[in-house]
DNA sequence: CAGTTGGAACTACACGTGTAGTTTTACATG
DNA sequence: CATGTAAAACTACACGTGTAGTTCCAACTG
């Protein structure tokens, strides 16, 4: 189980559309991605049915059309790319991937603080479980 | 500038031997490697002559032998790698990236702890600079 | 000088992706 | 029933990657 899920940029845009919406159209989608991509419809339909092939999505059929949904969670999406991407940058090592993110100046002191109350939350949960 | 550098896990591999050695031949890098893939050194000098094509290595050559090292930094590697991903997946939110590590469970409560610090020392010399 | 040899260069191929044109098919409409 | 039409299916192609075999060349060695 739990096969390698990774997507490019062009595969990411078209989940997120699914994932937002739950179900679409191939036109549906290519009217959502119409602005940042300027592509064609029958590239979209290619996209789809190989992501289909891929176990990512799947389809329905309703009024002679096809009517995809995700198949993969975006959460299980996230995970399986992050993970992947600490393991082949940082060794596996996560908090290493949190200093780089905090060295890069990609923070505003405001993003530090949810931050921090984020790990105060985990650390309530799983720390102190009683 | 600052063209994009993405690179596969192989192409890290090999990466990863340039950068702790500073420079390798391809015998070096094959053996280096040798235990987690099983490759072939002509398939590591191919690879290698294409990192060079893209700008990411350049050699030398010493005693009829090339001899590789990295042009394109860890640090600029992961950068790149890294804000790509989270603009990708996360839509540019960095903290919406730190709070999937935290929800993922990929932390123990140390590793939390670490973050913590890293916090203190990055709010210390930015959100209080006098 | 000729042969061996080690490494670079070249060639090859399958696979996934991005991209889109062309063909087929099946329903709706006159 | 014949057609138009819209959508799916099929075909195509370039590019990067992973993978490696084959060829070429220059330098050591006898």
């Amino acid at each position: 189980m739990s096969e390698q899920h990774s997507f490019t940029a062009l595969q990411l845009s078209i989940l997120r559309v699914l994932w937002e919406r739950g179900e679409a159209t191939v036109v549906e989608i290519w009217e959502a991605l119409h602005d940042e991509r300027g592509l064609a419809q029958t590239t979209l339909a290619t996209m789809l049915s190989r992501l289909e092939k891929r176990g990512a999505v799947a389809h329905r059929t309703s009024a002679r059309q096809f009517v995809y949904r995700a198949v993969v969670s975006e959460d299980a999406a996230r995970h399986s790319m992050v993970s992947e991407l600490t393991a082949r940058l940082f060794e596996g090592d996560v908090p290493a991937l949190v200093s780089h993110l905090l060295s890069a100046q990609d923070m505003s002191p405001g993003d530090r603080q949810r931050i921090r109350a984020m790990l105060d939350k985990a650390s309530k949960s799983t720390e102190e479980p009683k």
